[in-house]
DNA sequence: CTGAAAGCGCTTACAG
DNA sequence: CTGAAAGCGCTTACAG
């Protein structure tokens, strides 16, 4: 069974393919009586415009791509719900594809969505990403590109983020004022912009309250599908190299899970020995125990306003407006619960 | 920069379309010396195939679509990642919907990935789905449809599932051999065939053990949004309605952690006064404390498979081979933790 | 109000 | 080995 045409439509009502995608597409220049006919011809055929033809002729497509490190991950499919609820209002779909934390791989996401010649990207860096070429090349390619989370600042193009840095201050903040003395720290990779403003937030908290910045409590974890274990791993180690931390402030809830698990296997008490402050409010965090404290991210609004950013864009281009890169900055919060309780 | 079409090549090297197209496209039929030319040039220009154009010729997009009920979940997140991981080796991008649970908005997005002239679709039904014309509709138009966890024994399609029956017995038996007696079961929604399987799995285990089935035991949950509500919910009236329960099989891991955390805070002890076990086996399910011992549910490997299943019948349809639906039925297992230790 | 015609960028059967 | 031509199913500027 072949999908009907309008030339299908055209012939069993004896007029022009023309005037039938007129009519359906509520052309003024139809008279009502045409109209009438072809619609209700195009419904009892179930007629479905052929979205490649329309396409290939109004060169759009309607689909947007999203590249991600994750999807496995609360965050991550808080900001896709976001983003596919969005894009449902305005009659976009979305690909989605994930880099694996690989810079590789998402370069040839990236190639892969352009040669599906999407109508915009939205895309969370890797961890393993220095270089931005592909990211330039859709720039180039006039595609509407914004960026989410994992950023890199040097990209012009629209992003939408929270201020790291400022949430990291607020957490080690809390951990001097409920009177820890000793903050560790459990960083993100090296790379992502946003693992290097949490890691400056918390230095300069503790600067500003005139503790000492001391490397060694620093501990780095990829953040990958791994989390969970480096967290354990660091857990570990931060005990055997120091026995006076007090705090830690860390970079991820599921890092922050991992590592209160392995302190509760080696009895260390929380938050009596030692307050964890995580990040990102992943909803395991409101119901393991003791509960995390932990700074709210908002995936899903991020998701959401990444899209809407992205939609006007691609309205702008559409109409030969100009464009410019806007920072949209979510606001986030403390979530004060029981792992830092004193 | 308007993207460099075969025309372009064609013109730069005094050669025709036909030439160029079969050139990059290794047909035997082109001296070695003019495909040398032609992919070199097609290189440094960069050229990238014009997939609507492609596909309006060959009827294919190399696209599939896939619906599922929630996105923000565990279990369905890790099939997202099977069905992406795999659909990838073979060249294939995949457009994501969600359902939400709704029998309407499911028919719509079949309908949007119908007209989008998908390759096949994957789904997962929503617990609203009792009328199945919209699935049908995809078969009769001979779109290869693989269903997935939540299907319907009637849609004569492929489907990927567990035996829910065996691992709702099995759960159940669980129970009885740590020696409960009465043993509550908090089921899905009432029309989601893995939720009625699971419920006869159940009764089954009890009936096999001489233990009588009291229906006042049976409680329900929609298992949407909102699981972990539901499962504080049910644990509270339980407690209202009943003093001697000592054991609970619970529907999804979700609720489960509601009700555990309900009755932490009411302080009905977990294993002693009641023994909990879960389904699906998320990842939560091992940090939280009481650790909760659950069925194991291959989401990862079940995405994978499902995809796989789909791939062969798009094969065969381009290929003119019958398919007949294929039941595949993976493995689940029973993981032994905390909230049945006695 | 209606329609003939061009064209989007490709693929492929066919002729030479 | 090369290329002219038809055609996939639409949209839209233009003529009447």
């Amino acid at each position: 069974m072949k999908p009907v045409t309008l030339k299908e439509i055209a012939e069993q009502l004896n007029i022009s393919v023309t005037t039938v995608s007129k009519a359906l597409k509520d052309y003024p220049d139809v008279s009502k009586k045409t109209r009438g006919l072809v619609r209700e011809l195009a419904k009892t055929l179930n007629y479905k415009p052929n979205t490649f033809a329309v396409n290939l002729r109004t060169k759009e497509s309607k689909t947007i791509g999203l590249v991600i490190p994750v999807i496995v991950h609360h965050f991550f499919s808080s900001v896709i719900k976001g983003i596919i609820s969005q894009a449902e209002k305005k009659g976009y779909l979305v690909i989605i594809l994930q880099s694996n934390e690989s810079y590789e791989l998402e370069k040839k996401q990236i190639d892969l969505l352009l040669s599906q010649r999407v109508d915009g990207i939205i895309i969370s860096l890797a961890n393993g990403t220095a270089d931005f070429s592909h990211l330039n090349e859709v720039i180039s390619q006039k595609k509407p590109l914004v960026m989410f989370d994992k950023i890199a600042k040097i990209v012009k193009c629209s992003k939408v983020i929270i201020d790291d840095r400022k949430a990291a201050y607020l957490a080690t903040q809390h951990l001097v004022d409920i009177g820890c003395k000793r903050i560790a720290h459990f960083r993100g990779a090296l790379l992502p912009q946003n693992s290097i403003d949490r890691f400056l937030g918390y230095k300069k908290a503790l600067l500003d309250n005139n503790l000492p910045y001391d490397p060694s409590l620093v501990y780095i974890c990829e953040c990958g599908d791994m989390s969970f274990e480096e967290g354990k791993k660091n857990a570990k180690q931060l005990l055997e190299d120091h026995d006076d931390v007090d705090g830690i402030f860390i970079n991820t809830d599921l890092v922050a899970i991992g590592a209160m698990t392995e302190f509760n296997k080696l009895g260390v008490k929380i938050p009596e020995d030692i307050s964890i402050v995580g990040f990102s409010n992943w909803f395991m965090s409101s119901v393991i125990s003791p509960t995390l404290t932990t700074i709210d991210q908002p995936g899903f609004k991020m998701g959401k306003t990444a899209f809407k950013q992205l939609y006007k864009e691609i309205k702008a281009i559409k109409n030969n407006k100009p464009k410019t890169p806007k920072i949209i900055t979510l606001e986030t919060a403390l979530v004060k619960r029981e792992s830092t309780k004193k």
